[in-house]
DNA sequence: GAAAATACGGAA
DNA sequence: TCCGTATTTTCC
């Protein structure tokens, strides 16, 4: 008898095993996937084993096949499986997450042979690269000249769709290789998974799921603008395409190039280990005059009429319109938690532990810290200036582009957001913008000015430094000439970079900043989160298993904090999360496999994000 | 994740 | 003892 051991695409552990009827027998194997009965429902189900033996007393028949060959390799079997581990969700959803829509819907695929990835003798693992600058695509293109030339495929990444496009262009005219465009949800997103699967070599560009492109042979990953949130996916698996890259260019044997303006921090971190090698190519354009205006040191007339702009960012502006030169006005339009800030000095209040923001929670009228739970009461006066307004928000973004009109009645003004990107007229004086904007890496100003930056810098999180620093380098790539800078955090670490045009300035003091406060890259970050109808039922589950999490001892797993998520109720369901630090995601993992299977609420689902961003 | 199995608890 | 509901287990 045979015994076919198979995963699903469900939050459940597995493998199940089923019974191959004889006539099937030799029309199932390992990466295979076929119809199975599971709870009495039709499911896809991926053979990730064959056995002649089960334990399973009352067991089901195989439904029926589906693949003639392998959907899944070998290699993209154990890619798979360390991702589950990695990310703590089951093999199938890892699976899942590595296959195209048809492919876990069920569809066939088509009857062509499927060419056998030949054996690939010696593992070369060479080092990885770190490029670092605006002109990163000329070694772009030599590196996967060069993996061509040694018969090997390659797969780029970039972190938007329009970038993919521009890429493929680019690479034909230069080396002449057909490249296929990959991304989620394209037409025809199937017949391309089969016609990259049945090539020997081939040339792969694409978008976060492109990581998961079942090339032979490959030999060398590109991950451009690794910095970039993008990478991340939203759902589980929470998986980090650069951080997939990692494990399969190790499985496969091929190298890794990293590349950006900035590195993030991991990567960063990887370069003083000596881990990754550096790279800085250097710019053929000039950079820009950038000046910070420290909005706390202004005089006390311009801070009392509270304007968007200062008096030299406004003066700057109107000379550049006499000139007839370009403006943009940047800013940073993204959501943010409240947070406490000194009306008078703009000064945040952040929590002594962790150095992020405080967060005002109205039920309990109180501040609170969402790393490690400290509390305290709201400040009567500001501890910085003495005065007596804390304030429990940004400053209003909306106004900036009636303030324009308002203070230069005769510009032309035009907002470039994301709906216009692909055709907005650039007959205009001042630009104003928002984040979207960097991705116009064609586009050119004579000045930027730089307001409410702090909406950013302030966010409560421990990447929002990180964060605005890639913003401002991204921003300064736009201008050779001047850029201007409001901040009530003058000194910040990122300006003093962005000015020296130093990334290292900025990258070794956060990296000293992270090591003291135990955060990435030091320690992992792990994020259970729980969410259900009732707000009283996740709340006390929450709680409950915050407590008993707690409560067990380890050495290398530290329960942070309990939290709203945020946001705090969506689509109808209320959202609660726990944070917790580790040492290593190995021991994370096996912990929360263990213990969060022990007690189980009614009504709740709990899920892991492992290193959120 | 969600159906099925089991425990719970109030009313007859 | 019965039955509706909350909770826990299991899915092969």
């Amino acid at each position: 008898m045979l015994y076919a051991e198979v995963v699903l695409g469900l939050p459940i552990e597995g493998p199940f095993d089923y019974l191959v009827p004889p006539d099937l027998e030799n029309k199932i194997s390992v990466g295979t996937r076929i119809w199975v009965n599971f709870r009495n429902k039709k499911e896809v189900a991926y053979v990730v084993g064959l056995s002649s033996k089960t334990k399973i007393k009352k067991i089901k028949e195989v439904a029926a096949v589906i693949d003639a060959a392998a959907v899944l390799d070998e290699q993209m079997l154990l890619l798979t499986r360390r991702l589950a581990e990695y990310y703590c969700c089951s093999w199938g959803e890892a699976i899942e997450a590595a296959l195209v829509d048809e492919l876990r819907k069920g569809k066939k695929t088509g009857d062509g042979k499927i060419e056998p990835s030949p054996f690939f003798k010696g593992k070369i693992e060479p080092s990885p690269l770190f490029v670092q600058g605006k002109d990163r695509m000329p070694v772009y293109l030599r590196e996967i000249k060069e993996a061509w030339a040694a018969e090997r495929s390659a797969i780029v990444l970039f972190s938007d769709i329009r970038e993919t496009e521009r890429a493929k262009e680019l690479i034909e005219k230069d080396s002449g290789i057909e490249v296929f465009l990959a991304f989620r949800k394209q037409p025809k997103e199937l017949e391309v998974w089969e016609k990259i699967r049945q090539a020997q070599k081939c040339v792969v560009v694409g978008t976060r799921s492109s990581i998961f492109s079942p090339v032979n042979n490959l030999g060398l990953i590109i991950i451009d603008q690794e910095q970039d949130q993008a990478y991340k996916q939203e759902q589980v698996p929470h998986y980090h395409a650069r951080q997939v890259a990692l494990i399969r260019a190790q499985i496969c044997g091929s190298k890794v190039v990293l590349g950006g303006f900035v590195p993030s921090l991991e990567s960063f971190y990887l370069v003083q280990e000596g881990k990754l090698k550096f790279e800085v190519i250097p710019s053929k354009q000039a950079y820009p005059l950038v000046q910070i205006i420290d909005s706390r040191r202004l005089p006390y007339s311009e801070r009392k009429t509270k304007s968007i702009f200062s008096k030299f960012l406004s003066d700057a502006i109107y000379a550049n319109l006499l000139e007839k030169r370009k403006t943009l006005v940047f800013i940073e339009r993204k959501g943010f938690a409240t947070s406490a800030a000194c009306h008078n000095c703009g000064v945040v209040l952040k929590c002594p532990r962790c150095n992020i923001n405080l967060v005002f929670h109205f039920d309990e009228d109180r501040l609170r810290c969402h790393h490690c739970n400290f509390k305290m009461e709201v400040p009567k006066i500001c501890p910085s200036c003495r005065s007596g307004y804390i304030k429990y928000s940004g400053i209003g973004t909306e106004k900036v582009e009636s303030e324009l009109a308002r203070i230069f009645p005769q510009a032309r003004i035009r907002i470039i957001n994301e709906e216009n990107k692909s055709g907005f007229s650039l007959d205009a004086d001042i630009f104003v913008a928002s984040s979207s904007v960097i991705k116009h890496r064609d586009l050119s100003f004579d000045l930027i000015g730089v307001v409410a930056i702090d909406n950013s810098l302030n966010r409560v999180d421990f990447r929002a430094g990180e964060k605005t620093f890639a913003l401002l380098m991204g921003l300064a790539g736009l201008t050779c000439r001047r850029m201007i800078i409001q901040s009530a955090n003058a000194n910040h670490h990122c300006f003093q970079a962005v000015i020296k045009n130093d990334v290292e300035i900025f990258l070794k003091e956060e990296l000293k900043q992270r090591k003291q406060l135990n955060f990435s890259p030091y320690k992992h970050m792990i994020l259970i989160k729980l969410r259900g109808a009732s707000l009283d039922k996740v709340k006390k589950a929450a709680q409950d298993l915050f407590e008993r999490l707690g409560g067990i001892k380890t050495s290398s797993i530290k329960m942070l904090s309990l939290n709203p998520g945020q946001p705090a109720k969506l689509r109808g369901n209320f959202y609660y999360q726990i944070l917790m630090r580790a040492s290593s995601v190995e021991k994370a993992g096996k912990f929360l496999r263990l213990h969060l299977k022990e007690g189980h609420f009614s009504g709740i689902i709990v899920t892991v994000d492992v290193d959120p961003v």
